[in-house]
DNA sequence: CGTGAAAGTCACCTAGT
DNA sequence: ACTAGGTGACTTTCACG
């Protein structure tokens, strides 16, 4: 899944592309980078086998669907492995989930949530984090703004 | 562009399909949904002027671009303005920047970068961040594993 | 690795029910 | 909302430099 695919700078530009609109048309794409649309069609098609490309995903707006509080929650618990897993289960089967990270250092765990309010936020706290006896701490931080950053590339990539 | 758009069931379903698998075909997610292709059409138009629907991306995988290691960085700064949005600007042009978040709380910046190596991550402090005057701390946290949420839905959506 | 042609599919528009 | 027809563009395969 997970190859050492050898990329060359067409394939990079192609990256470049389709992380800036993954809609595109392998025409335009193939127009695009210089190439043939078969050619094209070939080196994507690659890349998704060869792990490079794992998806294409919706990108839809928090706000849009009543969503409109973000925060950030850092999470200490018992490092038991068994707890650990099944609780970062229960956090990533939350509606207000959108991406959990276990990390190293004091806190455990980092999610980043998307509310409906302040008190759905506070509910969701208390309800179904502190209670958890394997919990030891959260904190929360609201998130006042968002970026997405630039397209994803290999170290030294050019052109 | 954010207009609170009604979002009946059908909707939600397509929203669902469509953030599991943006790539796939119009007359795919109609008969996935149960509804005739133009209709389906429409209603994803609907979504995508009514700002609900923010654009289609692509999801690479960092380790396979050569960038095995993530962390997080927390940055505090001084709190101008001007000083801020050239920061924030300079964070997003690093290659390595994922996301950057401007935060509530102690910290200013939650940046999640995507580092060729440990060296590469400490040249990334030090040299880009660090330097700078305006910042007065900047923390690093590795990220040991991610997990992308669910299908992001309306508080209270049931099918 | 690249191309061009050909067949099948699809998006998209229009109009009618 | 669905159906149906029609056009042009598109994806995908294949034989071939």
């Amino acid at each position: 899944m997970a190859d050492n695919l050898r990329l060359d700078s067409t394939d990079l530009e192609i990256l470049r592309v389709l992380q800036n609109d993954a809609r595109i048309t392998n025409r335009e794409l193939a127009a695009t980078v210089g190439i043939a649309a078969s050619t094209c069609l070939d080196r994507v098609n690659r890349m998704r086998e060869g792990g490079v490309i794992l998806g294409y995903r919706l990108q839809v707006s928090p706000e849009a669907l009543g969503r409109p509080i973000q925060a950030f929650l850092t999470i200490r618990a018992q490092h038991r492995r068994e707890l650990l897993a099944s609780l970062a289960e229960h956090i990533r089967s939350q509606p207000e989930t959108r991406a959990l990270y276990h990390l190293a250092g004091r806190d455990d765990f980092l999610v980043l949530v998307a509310a409906e309010s302040v008190a759905d936020l506070q509910r969701l706290v208390i309800d179904e984090l502190t209670c958890r006896p394997e919990i030891t701490q959260v904190q929360t931080t609201l998130v006042f703004q968002e970026w997405e950053g630039g397209p994803l590339l290999p170290p030294g990539a050019r052109a």
